[in-house]
DNA sequence: CTGTATCCTCCAGGATACTG
DNA sequence: CAGTATCCTGGAGGATACAG
């Protein structure tokens, strides 16, 4: 781990925010936990784009901040789950929102992209 | 400028929305744009901490999006001013509600980080 | 004042190998 | 399967100089 050379703006309830859900995967994570628990291996599967190291380790931020919680079952083979905490539950309606901007913008987006 | 190597996803919403706002500075931009069209160095003024290169770059992206657009006056010294889009406006509910989803985490934030 | 051109730093995130 | 340790690289964003 390193720190942040320019330090993190406490002031600002943006940047605040996006230090919570501002991450490559964060946003698709809490989506797919706000669904239901899941394990590490699910999550991976699901995300295929994503290394299985950057998404644990955004998960392990996601739990540092307090939005989702872990839960491990001393088995063999190892077991672990992760779900959403009640603070968690509280950035469902901006991820959302989010998600129905760009939802609607997608048109223009690739207008001004150029795609077909 | 150069090429985005891992090619933006315009199947995610999210991500949509993120590529529009996620830049460091724009949506603090977006939201003094949203109190009345601004000149650049004003703008400037205004965020001192980044350096007037970002600041440019980013309104740049922001009119390419269509969120904000410029207005040019042919005048000596050279003025121009940057304003938002209607499409723009569409913009402002959600950076209200990450601020405001912000501002309530704070105190919880301040403890992960162990500020006093 | 507005805007571009250079150059550089640094860290999020990707790849892989490994341990328990 | 879960998680960590290394190593690496792209590119956002910072600094500065300069042009119109």
């Amino acid at each position: 781990m390193y720190e942040k050379k320019i330090p993190f703006d406490i002031d600002c309830g943006i940047r605040i925010t996006m230090e919570v859900i501002g991450g490559k995967w964060k946003s698709c994570i809490i989506q797919e936990l706000s669904r239901g628990a899941k394990r590490p291996s699910e999550l991976h599967r699901l995300f295929e784009e994503a290394s299985p190291r950057v998404i644990n380790q955004q998960l392990k931020e996601l739990e540092m901040h307090g939005v989702i919680q872990k839960k491990i079952f001393a088995e063999l083979p190892p077991r672990s789950e992760y779900s959403m905490t009640s603070t968690g539950e509280t950035l469902l309606p901006l991820i959302e929102q989010m998600e129905k901007w760009g939802d609607n913008f997608r048109p223009q987006m690739k207008e001004i992209l150029n795609i077909k």
